[in-house]
DNA sequence: TATGAGATCAACT
DNA sequence: GTTGATCTCATAC
């Protein structure tokens, strides 16, 4: 079943531990996200922290769409918008377990390890290809595919990686067990 | 296994 | 001019 806009019409914390198990494609090419992180506006290590600007401008905009943006001048980073009723919410999309698509992957990735093709934020958008110009596009529209995933699976939480501020919080969730985390939760 | 440096850029102060 | 929601490779233990 495909994902419709208001699957993100509600909180992020809601909408994060419902998006483990679901089935992210771009352009054909993707698998089950096994991984995210929660941001919302009150958290100081957020993007909308300091209110709208021209890099985070998508997470401001309706729930649904994709909000890209560059992380240390080298990776890109794919989050997705959630009740953004001007609150500026967003998940993470940090890990995905490849099932479709994987010689792409392995073609843009340069390795060949399934384990490595997806395994981090910067990781992903790399194999899935996901840049600047897909940020602000709908979720539920082409190259973008979702599909809700089919039985409720094992999640795990655990702190947030990779940030200097509020680092404590435990919005990240992840798939309990799965081989596909970019760290063990 | 763990820690550290380098890569490289746009937004922000 | 500084700073990251990161990754990879190198070196050390």
């Amino acid at each position: 079943m495909r994902l419709r806009r208001d699957f993100f019409a509600r909180s992020v914390h809601e909408v994060a531990p419902d998006l483990i198990g679901a089935l992210l494609l771009v352009d054909g090419v993707g698998g089950r996200i096994v991984e995210v992180e929660a941001y919302d506006q009150e958290d100081p290590a957020s993007h909308g922290f300091r209110g709208r600007t021209a890099r985070n401008a998508a997470m401001f905009g309706p729930p649904g769409h994709a909000y890209v943006y560059r992380s240390y001048g080298i990776h890109w980073c794919l989050n997705l918008v959630c009740d953004a009723e001007g609150r500026a919410e967003a998940a993470l999309v940090r890990a995905l377990e490849p099932t479709r698509g994987l010689e792409a992957m392995r073609a843009r990735r340069g390795v060949d390890a399934e384990r490595a093709l997806c395994s981090g934020p910067g990781k992903l958008c790399q194999a899935l290809a996901v840049t600047r110009e897909h940020d602000g596009l709908p979720l539920d529209a082409p190259p973008f595919e979702l599909h809700a995933r089919e039985t409720e699976p094992p999640l795990a939480t655990g702190p947030r990686i990779g940030i200097t501020r509020a680092a404590e919080r435990s919005w990240r969730y992840g798939l309990a067990g799965s081989q596909f985390l970019s760290r063990r939760l």
